[in-house]
DNA sequence: GTGGTCTAGACCACA
DNA sequence: GTGGTCTAGACCACT
């Protein structure tokens, strides 16, 4: 469920906490369900432990997931807090990018033509 | 004509580039101009002339400019080449962040119309 | 493994550079192997390691090497594909001077013969 | 008559040298042959008389060309002085190729037979 | 003066 | 520890 791009400017800590947003976003992790160990996660991803409990700790000061010692780890945010966030990143990226595009003297309509593709 | 941001996470030595090639979309280069020495340009934006190298040596790697021993650099690139490369660039980075926003399950149609706007 | 030659003309970090796809070529390195940090064949070549960083920058623009940072330095390069690099490169210097032979009025079979011996 | 590649990590002042040398060994200058003053030189080819300077001189040291301080520069060598060290330079840069392709492992004759073409 | 190479040494984020 | 970036300063050949 978790990809990361090893080459990628992005840190690996930072990777792993988008896809885990993404995961919730999308479902595929919802409130109350428990994510991997850090210990096992790192293992998946074949990644130092260290990095994964980076992004834990910074997911936890987020009030996206929530860590009980002895039981695990475990979604808390509800989609709500998290997608209006990340979609106006989206947005506010693509406006950007397009403004650029409009800069560079391509007509409106060809953008919003191209993107519809 | 350049102008950098030391506080961007971009390194310098990207932000020279990004800015050389703005100049000749903008037209204010164009090929076979010169352009400063490595030396000059270093001492006009205040950085150390091993960073104005670097980005000489990235841009001649595409084919954007082109360095002469002793007489200097040129450019050799045609805007179309660098407009491309550009456009393409802006053009995947919304892509990108479209297939992001479909997959949170917003409808195309909503997407345009946003944008659109 | 890597030998320089400080007084060749050849820049060291060129040396470096034909080092390592030589090792390639004789199997002794192959995809997916790790090559030495920056700073430890700095060490060992008794250079600094810019000039290291240098070849490797230039190889991974080559598509011959790849560097992920904090976890080291990869081949990627299949030898076919450094092997025909070399090649060409072999064949189209003797073409160079063949032709050249050519023109001095040399007779292609004279060529030819004198080079089979 | 003679053609530079600026780009070349020849020097120059050798290229003219080794145009100069290769007009004589294909008959275009023959001796007694008045050759460009300096300047003229310099300014066909778009090059610092300096660097015409600094050929002629070496030539001149190789009793290839002879300056009279009025009335011009003229070729001194003959033909063959120069022939058998330009040829013996052609097939000894050949040899080191085809030795390179012959550790590469390609066979001898598909070596020749490529040549041939 | 130009670009090309190299050294020495520093700081950074990341793992 | 790793690679990435940057500075300061040096030397070189060539023009």
């Amino acid at each position: 469920m978790i990809e990361l791009d090893l080459q990628s400017r992005t840190p690996i800590y930072e990777q792993i906490m988008n896809e885990i947003k993404r995961n919730i976003l999308q479902g595929s992790l919802k409130p109350k369900d428990q994510i991997p160990s850090i210990r096992e996660l790192a293992q998946t991803l074949g990644v130092n432990p260290n990095t994964v409990k980076k992004s834990y700790t910074a997911l936890e000061n987020q009030n996206i997931i929530q860590s009980f010692s002895t039981r695990g780890t475990f979604i808390t945010a509800k989609i709500d807090h998290i997608l209006k966030q990340t979609v106006d990143d989206c947005y506010s990226t693509i406006e950007r990018e397009v403004n650029q595009l409009k800069k560079l003297g391509i007509p409106e309509e060809e953008i919003i033509e191209r993107i519809s593709r």
